[in-house]
DNA sequence: GAGACGTGGAT
DNA sequence: TATCCAAGTCT
């Protein structure tokens, strides 16, 4: 059932008010220092909430400004990454740190054009800090708000992100509320309008959703699950991934180079010198191009 | 535009 | 136990 026109003023008070009652505590949301803002949102992206609160604060305490992030050796910050994934994301925000001392004068540009410039900034976090720290009136889309409102306004996901961004844009509220808006549609997402099993029974837009009548229906028959989209789900373990993982991991745990051989035995217990060099070799380079290593002489260690 | 890029909790 | 999933970005 497609909604023939969205009543957005019963949409944005629904939800605003939901948010007033249910919304998650969360560090980020009590500072509007723009630089504390950027490292949530790096360390946010394709990670859950649960997993950053603890790693933010620390990282935050280690690192209060931009100006100690940016002084600091590349190692300390890929140490304070671990735990988080996607360690190029540390190498990234060091390297953001430095060009924001350099060439804005230690503060977070405000221009989106800037913004996009920073490595590891793309478009959802570009437009996260543009509307969350300095207020202007952007849509943000992450994975939750592309689906909220793919089920809201078509009652499916989208086929595009394009599509996405113009919905996003089409729903926004007026400039001053944006930022809870988009922050409370992110919460809808994370805590009812979940991938799996939505909660549409305690949701505030049940009445304005193209998806509810559906999903509801669902729920006492077999077909409980929310249809996935197919992916691809290849053996992590054994894969490139998954070694470069290891090799980090290895690196943090010392302050002395360790040999490429010795790193193979570790990271693999049938690591064999002759036949597996060349494997090595390979996922080695990937992480010196990624910053993520340095190697001299054959000895590996932190940048 | 498809694939690479981590990690650990949830189901 | 295996698969899904997560405040995306870059090439």
């Amino acid at each position: 059932m497609i909604m023939p026109t969205q009543n957005y003023e019963y949409l944005h008070n629904q939800l605003l008010c939901w948010y007033k009652a249910s919304a998650r505590e969360l560090p980020w949301r009590n500072t509007q220092d723009a630089y504390h803002i950027l490292v949530s949102e790096i360390m946010l992206q394709q990670t859950q909430v649960s997993r950053v609160i603890n790693k933010y604060n620390a990282f935050i305490r280690q690192f209060p400004n931009v100006y100690s992030l940016a002084k600091a050796p590349s190692s300390e910050v890929i140490r304070a990454w671990s735990g988080m994934g996607y360690n190029k994301r540390a190498v990234n925000l060091h390297k953001a740190a430095n060009i924001i001392v350099t060439d804005h004068n230690g503060k977070v540009p405000e221009s989106m054009e800037a913004l996009l410039s920073l490595p590891g900034v793309g478009r959802y976090t570009a437009s996260a800090i543009s509307n969350f720290a300095f207020g202007f009136q952007l849509p943000v889309v992450d994975i939750n708000i592309k689906r909220v409102l793919g089920r809201v306004d078509r009652g499916a996901l989208f086929d595009t992100d394009k599509l996405a961004w113009e919905t996003a844009k089409k729903y926004l509220p007026s400039k001053e509320k944006t930022p809870e808006w988009n922050q409370s549609l992110m919460d809808l997402g994370a805590m009812v309008c979940t991938a799996r099993n939505p909660e549409c029974e305690s949701c505030p837009l049940v009445l304005n959703c193209s998806a509810s009548i559906k999903f509801i229906s669902m729920k006492g028959s077999k077909e409980t699950q929310v249809k996935l989209a197919n992916k691809k789900n290849t053996k992590f373990i054994g894969s490139n991934r998954y070694y470069r993982g290891r090799i980090i991991e290895s690196l943090r745990d010392t302050t002395k180079p360790i040999h490429i051989d010795e790193l193979g035995k570790l990271i693999n217990p049938n690591y064999s010198s002759k036949g597996d060099a060349l494997w090595l070799s390979d996922i080695i380079s990937g992480l010196i191009k990624d910053g993520l290593i340095n190697v001299q002489k054959g000895m590996a260690s932190l940048p």
